[in-house]
DNA sequence: ACCCTAAAGCAAAATCGTTGCGTCTAGCGC
DNA sequence: GCGCTAGACGCAACGATTTTGCTTTAGGGT
């Protein structure tokens, strides 16, 4: 029953600032549920019962962060498009915090869950941007070339090998992509 | 002091060793602090001093069931051992136990920590498809080529996509890496 | 053989996670 | 407009986990 204006609206409003803020405040790590409870003017048993756990409740929170606020800018052409996205992409994720965020949204309910939704954004906005080259008469590739030889490459950076990740590296991986001939796979 | 041979190293052992057979007789869920170090016949205090949570311990202990055990099979030509190893890599990492796995291994210490040592492992064994196939005079990518082409999107699917993911998938992935003419790049 | 350091054991206290029960609010039919 | 019902929240108690100060022991160096 979580209509909006209603108490559960509220509550679901209260508790997600509290983590937010709460983050902010004492770093990711130091977080627990009383002290989310408490910031939140909710008791703890109340978490507990929505969210399960301290987990769920962090992976919530990421996602609504690592959802994206506008779509991608209109630069002209796909690769000054695609390249622009890509290291904003890169910047956002690669950060600490992005990185935390990332983190948390994989912990959530396995399968099916907030993992997929934030690849889900992504590649949404990827299709804006191959939408937008299409409707210019453009070659683009298909979404899933992209988030194979862009997306996958980044993240998996992002994740496993933080160290040395800049820009540069962005770029040629979208390069590498759209030099690779005009296949407009699928 | 964590000496081969000494009570550091004797502990370390143990506790890994309760870990794991912790993990196959009740779950990776019902695991505690506790629990472990009851079996590993140690005290809490001493997990807790030497690892900080559970959530260190249980990236030490994936990280060393993410190692490989034997070097990759040799099948003949470079196109073969790539595609065996891929399918085989998916195969391991994407059962919800190695799923398990590389999650408990991303949460560790932040930063030169277990995520890289478990991207190392399949760097290692890439390289060595890679050193077999020049020894035989092919053509060959570079190690962070094929990394980036199949190694990077088959782990973005298992993390973020696992749904409908099989070894036809890994071939392809493969395939077009080594279609893609013979750069062999750096 | 002796000391010196680092790590482990021990035990108590604080904190956290969990659960049952009563109360209240929101939405719904009359 | 007024009760009615179902779901959600607060309260409180319990059990488990985590943390911490102090003591003890094992290893390594001289």
């Amino acid at each position: 029953m979580v209509r909006p204006g209603g108490r559960s609206a509220r509550v679901q409003a209260s508790v997600h600032a509290a983590v937010r803020e709460l983050e902010a405040e004492v770093g990711r790590d130091a977080l627990t549920v009383p002290l989310v409870a408490q910031r939140a003017g909710v008791t703890p048993s109340t978490i507990y019962r929505r969210w399960g756990d301290l987990q769920e409740l962090l992976s919530d929170v990421a996602v609504e962060r690592l959802r994206p606020e506008a779509p991608p800018e209109d630069h002209g052409d796909l690769s000054a498009d695609l390249t622009a996205w890509a290291e904003q992409f890169l910047d956002e994720m690669a950060s600490p915090s992005g990185r935390a965020y990332i983190r948390d949204a994989l912990l959530g309910d396995p399968d099916g869950g907030n993992a997929g939704q934030c690849s889900a954004y992504a590649a949404e906005q990827v299709d804006v941007i191959l939408a937008r080259a299409i409707d210019r008469g453009e070659d683009a590739p298909g979404v899933e070339a992209v988030m194979d030889a862009v997306v996958a490459p980044l993240m998996y950076r992002i994740l496993f090998r933080p160290a040395g990740l800049d820009a540069a590296y962005a770029r040629r991986l979208v390069t590498e992509l759209l030099d690779s001939a005009g296949e407009t796979s699928r």
